[in-house]
DNA sequence: AATTTGACGTGACCGGAGTCACAATAGATG
DNA sequence: CATCTATTGTGACTCCGGTCACGTCAAATT
């Protein structure tokens, strides 16, 4: 699939781009779509592309020696993954995959490198990128210290509506992760978070609104249960 | 306190930058001791400056809002930290704390940063330095994941003795962690880390050599607990 | 030498999250 | 529409790691 400089430049890493450095990349890139829980990047693989999510929204999840799954991070449209193969030759550290159907563009290693190292400002905003990653990364390890359990749920919901928009005192979450998902980024049981999201629900502070968006309607409260002040 | 560029070529990341980098580097330079729980990087500063580890051990901690503290990451001597300032002007994420007493080189961030995007070299070195800290974190938190505790004990263990040297099926920490510190980097509290280490010790695994030396007798024994092969 | 401090060791108790088992939906798929 | 599968919901039981409350010991500080 023919992928246009155009499309390449609808994503916020390579926007900034000339004309001519997005054209270079061009040739080097494809397209290609995902069902959900495809595999996209594989870990230990040593990968020659960077991967552009264009829709949908993948996860980076690790696995524990016993088989249990460890979420990392979700990457939003837009937005990219895979980065490492930029600055050396060691494998991926983590899977990629789909949580919904998704189409992404890859672009191979080397070329985007040689445009990296020529435009400071592909290299700056990579690695602001990595620098950004290590913050939530950072952030999502103090949220797994928190030994109240609940709260941790609720911090990650804050997490999740501060990536998505928000209002003043209510926001939502569109196509938000399954229990499961919630519970393999918090270290916690399917069921745990369940529960907690049943009892945020009777007390009206998150609502579902159909299929694939969650509607918080009391964010004030949300924020006090994820900052330990009230007990759930 | 002058700084010379000898001085500063003994770390790893300025060690292949020409002579006229270093002395340009070297005016920007300072030479500052801390106490053991001296706070070297603070949280949320936006710190103008990079720290180099001459001597001692360092450790960025986190602290989640109900004040429990967070281990992140061990910084070893050569090695540096608060490298994010080089990318953008957000806030440091996290504490670095001395562990032990320990003599750090500070370099100021600008001067840094333009001899980083000069010299590629540099430049990938940091962003190399960057993705490894991902992987780093990454591993940490696959740790995290393990629902047996005594078996993320184990794992700890291991990850420490790979950053120091090791035999064929023996190794040794020197100035291994205490018991808390351990605890803080695995989400457990102090007693249950000296429990584990106790059941170690009967079993002939880890054994103690005065004070600051930790051997590790058995290591494959180690790595057996660290896999979940075998239940501690 | 006396005192303080912090690290390490150990037992008893308890709460809360995991696990298991199952039901009830909701979505996908033919 | 019928069927199958994935997600969500809920109860009961169990266990294990946190907490508390000590005691011991070595090193630092006076």
């Amino acid at each position: 699939m023919q992928v246009t400089p155009e499309l390449l430049s609808r994503f916020t890493l390579l926007k900034p781009l000339p004309r001519e450095a997005l054209e270079h990349l061009a040739p080097h890139a494809a397209l290609a779509r995902y069902g959900r829980r495809a595999v996209v990047l594989e870990a230990g693989a040593r990968e020659d592309r960077i991967c552009f999510l264009f829709e949908g929204r993948l996860q980076g999840v690790g696995f524990t020696i016993d088989g249990r799954e460890v979420g990392l991070y979700f990457v939003e449209p837009g937005d990219f993954c895979g980065e490492f193969a930029l600055f050396d030759d060691n494998p991926q550290p983590e899977f990629v995959i789909a949580t919904t159907a998704a189409s992404v563009v890859f672009v191979a290693r080397n070329p985007l490198r040689e445009v990296m190292l020529q435009n400071s400002s592909v290299s700056n905003v990579v690695g602001r990128k990595l620098a950004e990653r290590v913050r939530q990364m950072t952030v999502q390890r103090t949220l797994l210290g928190l030994s109240n359990v609940p709260q941790r749920v609720c911090g990650q919901l804050y997490l999740l509506i501060n990536e998505a928009r928000r209002k003043d005192d209510s926001g939502e979450i569109v196509n938000p992760p399954t229990h499961k998902e919630i519970a393999i980024m918090l270290n916690l049981s399917r069921e745990t978070v369940t529960r907690v999201f049943q009892a945020l629900q009777s007390r009206r502070i998150i609502r579902r609104d159909g299929p694939g968006r969650l509607i918080v309607a009391d964010l004030a409260s949300l924020r006090h249960f994820a900052e330990g002040e009230e007990e759930l």
